[in-house]
DNA sequence: GTAACCGGTTACCCCGACGTAACCATCATG
DNA sequence: CATGATGGTTACGTCGGGGTAACCGGTTAC
């Protein structure tokens, strides 16, 4: 039985149960692990600064440099941040969040929310 | 600078942003990994059945008797599932979503969405 | 009594995420 | 020429999520 999912286009998309899990599967490859979403969040708060590589290594607390590294190619292969050297003395490079990037802020509040809620819910029981 | 999120009673909560940061690992905690979303979607998609530890072991393809045990346990520390032994012959135990388990759906769709979307994005670019 | 079904548990192993530390090339400054 | 900043890379170790297989106690059916 097939599901209705709405696309970038706001189209309806058809998926089966299996594409769904698959789905789920993807997002939580991409997006999930300790540092993909607080980089994201970072760029995000701080679209309107130059964002080089030290800067955010020094403002996402405890990432190492090899992390940092390796989640930024990360999430540049899925399109989700540019980088761009600038021609600077010494080289910097500077990261953005891309247009596409901003699709996951909802995946980020809706986690935000649905964590705070848990934590009141098991407070209050 | 706090932000606005909306809790269980539709009233506002502020958060910190290392609140939603902890938050955000809540939930990848909680919900993340291999098989939790699978189990509750499946509880969720045969909610009128009886579903016992052998029928979802059935259907939830691959999961082994040591991973389904460890996280139906999980779930039900976290109030998303309850646990009923029933007195049949031999004794069987049935799972089902809690009313609270289903503020996991909203988050399931938004990964579902997310994902699907994805995939497309990547073939297009 | 033995085979089969239920709901697990236990022991053991593997691999990948993640951490730490050292190192590197390039350029600028003193 | 040494020091510091830039943006990484490499080698190494740890730890936990997850897999596999065997086993267990209780009960029913043959």
């Amino acid at each position: 039985m097939p599901m209705a999912t709405i696309n970038n286009n706001g189209k309806i998309q058809e998926a089966t149960c299996e594409q769904e899990l698959a789905a789920i599967i993807d997002s939580l490859e991409i997006l999930g692990g300790k540092w993909k979403l607080r980089i994201m969040r970072h760029l995000n708060n701080h679209a309107s600064e130059t964002n080089t590589f030290k800067k955010i290594q020094r403002e996402v607390e405890g990432i190492s440099s090899k992390m940092l590294a390796k989640e930024l190619r990360d999430l540049e292969i899925n399109l989700l941040v540019t980088r761009t050297v600038l021609d600077t003395r010494p080289v910097s490079v500077s990261y953005s969040i891309t247009e596409y990037g901003l699709s996951v802020l909802p995946v980020n509040e809706v986690l935000v929310q649905w964590g705070l809620n848990h934590r009141q819910r098991l407070r209050l029981s």
